[in-house]
DNA sequence: ATCATCATGAGTGAGCGA
DNA sequence: TCGCTCACTCATGATGAT
């Protein structure tokens, strides 16, 4: 997922130094100039089509012959028939296959049948190492294929306002950057129809294509990593075997004198991350490791329930300043908190189910550089159960109703359709005789589902927006003003404020005079809410958020509650780059607190349509809270 | 255009017994 | 260990009303 480090994408870092341009020329070997940005434009003219796929890596009589084939228009048949012709030449022997593709990577024959004498047949990695090494040893700094600066391709999608590029230097910087280009990815996809390209070998081939990887590449990190392996592993299995070399030469390199660029632990912390993924990941389609949440799900312990034992040791690299907390769905697809968790600095996520703070179950989990211990609740205590929260319930629960909690609020609500039909599915019926235990067992499933509470004889309700904001802890009517239907959206995809305020209030001893907050996709507010509600000032406050509905929740409630802080609101996450954070920071000495919630449309349960992982179109913001809290980091301990 | 309403499962893990 | 049942899930898209 993070692979688009490798590839012609590579050449987009701006590897400011003559070591980093070592190790550019060194990992992306010469046919990895696939170039992304040409990608977008390949339908220009014939000329640029050919050179489009030549650049891939492909003969040029053979991209002829493919094109006279398709037509110029339709890149992706073209693109189709060379994998074929690709497949197809090299597969007569195993051997030389192998030799096929790592001759087709950019070594030379001879080097690679030594290699693959040394290694054996089997173990292509040690072979790629070996290649690697090679390569190391001999490559001099040379002039590289240049990719330019990448287009604009297509429309912005999820953040849908503005395009998202700069023109700027400093800011171009950044663009080629793996972490940038996982939104260009979302962007590609509409454009693009790249959701619909991420199943199927052929289609991750295309996909993979378009995100800048050689066809070569490709295809040994889907024969690697399985016909099942998402976009994400393979891009991971990709780059790891670069970047993983790449990072022994660059850092066993003391000796030499390195000027150091700007911000160039954000390449550091890339590359040690690849690193160690690399490590991790000897077996890419070895699962065996992933995450598993906790039964109870109480993170590092909550109140009124005895803490479970644990010593927890933060990875260097996570060390604030600055602290970050981060936090997503805890029942997401398999295997994505083991990505988010690798990406964050190997934190291991706390999940907690917010039930344990409100009447509403919300299981989520959280990663944070923050202490554990000390930690307090906000007072006073809410409502634990449904009944207490909703007193005026209890003359008519009925007592085969045995819930005393709500399930996750989510974005909708029940139908009054619904209601109707378990009404009349209840008729006649009281406590003297209740319902047969099948109509009771659909009203519970029912009610469960749609988190429906007794308003009535016979009679159960949706909550309304201003008691589903009572459960999330925020301020009665916080969200009022603007369509129910909105409401209960906004709300459905906020922080429970209690359960957030508790692992934020060990910030309270250590900011008594106040915090620098830059707040990603902040939605409602529920880190300023539950810092407000902790008694902790808000200085300045940065706010990133794509809706102008929840900007404008935020501005109201800032408003209404007198704060004396700055709040700086930035609708679009793109425009969050290293240019704007150092401006930014400058102004009022940096950031102590990253707070962000990613979009989790995609990684939901209740998603039918697209739950596509992190790979998803809003899903895949995560990996600009990655980039944005790298950027933080490094321009926090360059300064 | 905006809003409200409604219908629409699949993926996942826990728990259980064979 | 396997197969089964069960419960739960920060949603999307189509449609109609305003």
């Amino acid at each position: 997922m993070d692979g688009n480090i490798s590839g012609g994408e590579g050449d987009n870092f701006d590897w400011g130094t003559e070591d980093e341009q070592e190790i550019d020329n060194f990992s992306f070997s010469p046919s990895c100039y696939t170039l992304l940005g040409r990608a977008g434009s390949a339908e220009a003219s014939g000329t640029k089509v050919v050179d489009h796929f030549v650049g891939m890596g492909f003969p040029e009589e053979i991209v002829a012959e493919a094109i006279k084939e398709n037509g110029e228009e339709n890149t992706d048949l073209i693109l189709e028939t060379l994998l074929r012709y690709s497949a197809s030449s090299s597969a007569s022997s195993s051997n030389s296959k192998l030799i096929d593709h790592f001759v087709g990577m950019g070594f030379s024959e001879d080097l690679v049948a030594k290699a693959i004498q040394e290694n054996g047949e089997g173990n292509t990695d040690s072979i790629l190492e070996t290649l690697l090494t090679y390569s190391a040893l001999e490559t001099l700094p040379a002039e590289q294929p240049h990719v330019e600066e990448q287009p604009q391709i297509g429309e912005q999608t999820h953040i849908g306002e503005q395009p998202h590029f700069d023109s700027d230097q400093f800011s171009s910087e950044y663009e080629g950057s793996f972490l940038d280009d996982f939104s260009d990815m979302d962007s590609c996809s509409e454009s693009e129809d790249v959701t619909n390209a991420v199943s199927g070998e052929d289609n991750r081939l295309l996909f993979l294509a378009r995100m800048g990887y050689t066809a070569e590449d490709a295809l040994i990190a889907i024969e690697r990593c399985g016909p099942d392996s998402t976009v994400a592993e393979l891009t991971d299995f990709i780059c790891a075997a670069q970047m993983s070399k790449a990072a022994d030469l660059l850092l066993g390199d003391e000796d030499k004198p390195r000027p150091q660029p700007k911000r160039k632990c954000f390449h550091y912390d890339i590359l040690k991350r690849k690193k160690q993924l690399r490590l991790e990941k000897k077996l890419p389609n070895d699962h065996e490791e992933l995450i598993r949440l906790p039964n109870p799900m109480i993170g590092y312990g909550v109140p009124n329930e005895s803490p479970p034992f644990v010593h927890r040791t933060l990875p260097d690299a996570a060390k604030g300043p600055p602290y970050f907390f981060y936090e997503n769905v805890a029942l997401a697809p398999k295997g994505v908190w083991d990505t988010i968790s690798r990406f964050l600095y190997e934190v291991e996520p706390e999940f907690v189910d917010s039930r344990y703070f409100c009447a509403a179950a919300r299981k989520r989990g959280y990663i944070h550089n923050l202490p554990i211990q000390n930690r307090f609740p906000l007072l006073p205590t809410p409502p634990l159960t449904i009944q207490e929260a909703f007193p005026l319930t209890r003359k008519w629960w009925p007592s085969w109703d045995m819930r005393t909690k709500l399930n996750c609020l989510q974005t909708c609500i029940g139908s009054a359709k619904l209601t109707e039909r378990i009404r009349k599915a209840l008729k006649d019926s009281d406590d003297d005789h209740p319902p047969s235990l099948a109509v009771q067992k659909y009203v519970l499933e029912e009610c469960r589902k749609w988190n429906l509470v007794w308003v009535g004889r016979n009679k159960v309700a949706t909550l309304e927006a201003d008691e589903v904001e009572m459960l999330l802890g925020f301020p009665k009517n916080h969200t009022r003003g603007i369509s129910r239907t909105d409401r209960y959206k906004s709300l459905g995809n906020s922080f429970q404020v209690d359960t957030v305020a508790y692992q934020l209030s060990v910030l309270k001893d250590m900011f008594p005079r106040g915090i620098n907050l830059l707040s990603l996709f902040s939605g409602i507010g529920g880190a300023e809410v539950a810092l407000h509600r902790l008694g902790i000032p808000l200085k300045n406050v940065v706010a990133v958020e794509i809706s102008e509905v929840n900007r404008n929740i935020v501005r109201g409630w800032w408003e209404q509650t007198n704060q004396r802080g700055n709040l700086i609101h930035i609708a679009d996450v793109q425009e969050v780059d290293g240019d704007r954070l150092e401006q930014l920071m400058n102004s009022f000495g940096g950031f102590d607190l990253v707070v962000g919630g990613s979009p989790c449309n995609n990684l939901a349960g209740s998603n039918r349509h697209h739950r596509d992982g992190l790979e998803g179109r809003e899903s895949s913001l995560f990996y600009d809270y990655c980039r944005i809290l790298d950027l933080v980091n490094c321009i926090t301990k360059r300064t």
